[in-house]
RNA sequence: GGGCGAUUAGUUUAGUUGGUUUAGAACAUCUGCUUUACACGCAGAAGGUCACUGGUUCGAGCCCGGUAUCGCCCA
């Protein structure tokens, strides 16, 4: 018997995967009931899942299941994400490996190394969401640069460019020089870096020995410098303005302006304007008519305009420029000075600001919808603060740079008839862009294809709407039926890349809202309070998580920690509460199915008592678990399931019915006994699915229809009477304080037979009397006269006897044993 | 610099519009138990000036003002 009291997940978490996907529970068709639809935030396909998409997809599937069993038609869309820049990162770093780089390789050969890379993840990643047991609809597979996809997004592109929303344009981008791409402004973090504060000395034409000392932090920049800055006000310059200045090295010849936008106390108060690389000294050089001097090429080495520093690297060249100026006699001083640096989320290097070419969407009135949608609750967000965090983000929203110059992802539906910035036609095909190229009467053969892709976001905000073919054919069944998804599963770190990008293709597209809820997950943190990620290494590996504790274990352990969307600490303690879980609800039931029935025995009244308590507890907790899925208090929910299983069910129901000597019951209590248990584990089957699936087939025989993935969740009812779970709650008062009475004098539970006095009756008291092993019970209208082991409930004393195997401490405390046996006659009469 | 959110036992936290709450859990801790489902367990215990400070109120963990510390987002 004792090898069976550990459970064993490594016999049944596979076979009962196999199992359902054999029955094909997972899988969906549109029919009359109503749809329950998922799409799950597709996993980059750069490496393989870390603990936060555990949380993330545990949860998607606790909503599954549940919906399941509530009789809605369940669709959960998976799929991968291809991850352009971060994806193509790490095939570049292969490929250094191996001493190649892309640019060696071509673009075809470079794109078949990362379908390689991506089939190779994409199988990893689908392995462990199914490992973890996640129900999703797997013959409905997508990957966002799949060709369905990748028609989708090309359409898209074409669509919103004939609205007149995509245009072309110089624009301030951030510029990644190791990965030679723009990335978004959401893309950049930004790092307090110690650094250099330059006080450099222009001489300035017309006065005699005239000069002006500007500060900056990135001396290397004079290179592109195309005017001198200074407050109006500043009575130090003003005479100065609208004289014109000499930059070093580069001996331009460029004016001082006057701009309010000038800070008189920092530094020395005079700002050089580079536009080319610096957001705020582009907008300067517009209204003030200045020039833009380009000075980097794309990999971050100087380019023509750096006079003798030409093609060398930005950072060298800050040092040589430093030391030219100092031997020049031009630069004043060096202060040290700790800024924030602009650094890429993907490859770390830092962020330089360029003025370069790109296609930009108009975001403005996409935004509108999409706005007041989630103003007026139309869309709700839970929880909810991060309502104003995105009306306040929507309402100040910039137009969208959405190409990349990488190889990795949905190539630009654009082509280049000639070099000027006009001459492009935009088609979905090839064959289709010749066409449009013919009526302009320019050579076909030139028909070139923008080199560059799109930003992945741009494929993933469409991911509700493409997944099912919504984009070409927006009147195809499947998106009609599915279509709004109820609830978007994700981490509160994407909700301007991804969720609200995705609100304004739903209305773009289809007029629609995409998903009813958005539940934001917490960022999943190690136990010293930082991210799990896989640079720092503190993520571990699901699949050795869910080998050692079981998949039940692990989704337990995720969601056993009492937090209500707040950051997650992670520590794989909490697979172990997990795990220890399962293995108790697994010896409640090896005990339930020890139990033999008698039908001579009739059942005892505390056993009738209880089953009554417990009905009507059931019932509470059933209405609360409930409220609580409702609410998206995940984690509460099962709180109460816990506590329903371990505290109430277990250690009291199991404990009061079990029979005193024997393993036989009457047929009563059996079947009153299997089905609260059958109830339990329908409540916790979408938190902990395989064991849950295996006793419920070991408990009854089922048939493939009465499976319990299927089975119909729990129904609502009205059998609550607060008394009775009051009444209860002074039994157990009642028990507690025996228990301590017997401990704190030394007697086991094993010394039978005590008297126990009270002043009336009181319901459930037999319960106790059976759990305290109390033989006999009397009542008294007044206090007892002698002294005896007493203590009190609520103004309530309580006087108890302990007849045998008293322990030596306890004789010398009373008068004689001989006293107290006379005593206890005496209440026996 | 601007905005948002926090701060409750050792830890993670609940506390639903101020009143059945002597602030509730879980884990960790301590004590006692091999009691025939479970030591991956059972039974008990201890642990909180609800960050600090003023105010509103008959009554404040909850409402308001200030202080401190932390986190996140945006410049």
């Amino acid at each position: 018997m004792a090898q069976y009291s550990l459970y064993n997940h490594q016999f049944v978490e596979e076979k009962i995967y196999n199992y359902w996907i054999k029955k094909g529970y997972f899988y969906s068709v549109p029919n009359e009931k109503p749809s329950y639809t998922i799409v799950i935030p597709p996993p980059n396909v750069t490496g393989g899942l870390h603990i936060g998409h555990l949380l993330n997809n545990t949860i998607q599937d606790v909503l599954v299941r549940w919906s399941r069993m509530k009789g809605y038609n369940v669709c959960w869309m998976p799929g991968t994400d291809h991850a352009s820049i971060a994806t193509e990162t790490k095939v570049i770093s292969q490929l250094y490996k191996e001493n190649k780089t892309k640019y060696k390789l071509g673009r075809d050969y470079f794109l078949e190394r990362s379908w390689e890379w991506a089939y190779k993840q994409e199988y990893i990643i689908l392995n462990q969401l199914q490992k973890l047991g996640c129900s999703c609809d797997w013959k409905r597979t997508s990957f966002t640069l799949d060709q369905e996809r990748e028609r989708s997004v090309t359409h898209c592109f074409v669509e919103l460019y004939r609205r007149g929303l995509i245009y072309r344009d110089y624009r301030m981008v951030n510029w990644d020089a190791n990965a030679k791409t723009t990335i978004s402004n959401e893309e950049v973090i930004y790092q307090e870096q110690k650094g250099s504060l330059y006080y450099i000395q222009y001489t300035i034409l017309g006065i005699v020995e005239g000069s002006i000392v500007v500060t900056t932090t990135r001396p290397e920049t004079i290179l592109g410098d195309t005017g001198i800055c200074i407050h109006p006000t500043d009575n130090r310059y003003t005479l100065l303005i609208g004289k014109q200045v000499i930059i070093p090295i580069a001996d331009r010849i460029v004016p001082i302006i006057d701009d309010e936008y000038v800070d008189k106390s920092f530094g020395a108060g005079a700002l050089k304007i580079t536009p080319s690389h610096d957001e705020n000294d582009a907008i300067l050089a517009s209204i003030h008519s200045l020039d833009f001097i380009d000075i980097f090429n794309e990999d971050g080495t100087i380019n023509k305009n750096g006079v003798h520093y030409i093609r060398k690297d930005r950072f060298k060249v800050r040092k040589e420029i430093v030391e030219e100026l100092h031997k020049k006699g031009l630069l004043v001083k060096i202060e040290t000075y700790s800024h924030r640096v602009a650094i890429s989320e993907r490859t770390h290097s830092i962020i330089e600001t360029r003025r370069s070419v790109q296609w930009f969407l108009k975001i403005k009135d996409l935004a509108k919808p999409a706005i007041s949608a989630v103003m007026i609750g139309d869309i709700r967000f839970h929880p909810k603060p991060f309502k104003n965090l995105y009306l306040h983000w929507m309402k100040n929203i910039q137009d969208w740079n959405i190409s990349r110059q990488l190889w990795w992802g949905h190539r630009i539906p654009v082509y280049f008839y000639g070099t000027h910035l006009k001459e492009y036609v935009v088609a979905e095909t090839k064959k289709e862009a010749i066409e449009l190229v013919r009526n302009k009467t320019v050579s076909v053969e030139n028909l070139i294809q923008d080199e560059d892709v799109l930003d992945t976001w741009f494929s993933s905000w469409i991911w509700p709407i493409s997944v099912f073919n919504g984009i070409r054919i927006p009147k195809n069944p499947n998106i009609q039926y599915y279509y709004p998804t109820k609830d978007l599963i994700t981490g509160p770190d994407i909700l301007f890349f991804w969720v609200a990008r995705m609100i304004m293709a739903g209305y773009a597209f289809l007029k629609k809202k995409p998903f009813d809820n958005v539940y934001f997950t917490g960022i999943v943190r190690d136990s010293k309070g930082r991210k799990m990620s896989k640079s720092l290494g503190n993520s571990p590996d699901p699949i050795k998580l869910i080998k050692k504790y079981g998949s039940d274990g692990v989704r337990m352990g995720l969601l056993l920690s009492p937090q209500s969307g707040n950051d997650l600490s992670f520590n794989e303690e909490l697979c172990l509460h997990g795990r220890n879980f399962t293995n108790k609800l697994w010896n409640a039931f090896r005990f339930i199915h020890l139990l033999k029935i008698d039908n001579t025995i009739e059942t005892p009244y505390y056993s009738h008592l209880a089953i009554d308590w417990f009905e009507h507890l059931l019932s509470k907790k059933r209405n609360y678990i409930e409220q609580n899925l409702k609410s998206y208090s995940i984690f509460r929910a099962l709180n109460n399931i816990y506590n329903l299983i371990w505290h109430d069910f277990c250690s009291w129901f199991l404990e009061i019915i079990k029979p005193i000597t024997d393993t036989v019951i009457s047929q009563f209590v059996l079947s009153k006994t299997l089905l609260f248990f059958e109830d339990i584990l329908k409540l916790l089957h979408p938190y902990s699915p395989y064991i849950t699936e295996k006793i419920w087939h070991i408990i009854r025989n089922r048939s493939d229809t009465e499976s319990l993935i299927i089975c119909h969740w729990p129904l609502l009812r009205d059998i609550c009477y607060k008394q009775i779970i009051e009444d209860f709650k002074s039994a157990e008062k009642l028990l507690i304080s025996i228990r301590n009475v017997r401990k704190n004098h030394g007697f086991s539970l094993k010394s039978y037979s005590y008297l126990f006095f009270d002043k009336q009756k009181k319901r459930f008291y037999a319960v106790a009397l059976k759990l305290a092993n109390i033989s006999h019970i009397h009542f008294l209208s007044e206090k007892p006269i002698f002294s005896q082991l007493s203590f009190l409930i609520e103004s309530q004393e309580y006087f108890i006897f302990f007849l045998l195997q008293k322990k030596k401490k306890i004789l010398k405390k009373e008068k004689s044993n001989k006293n107290i046996l006379n005593t206890i006659m005496y209440f026996y009469q």
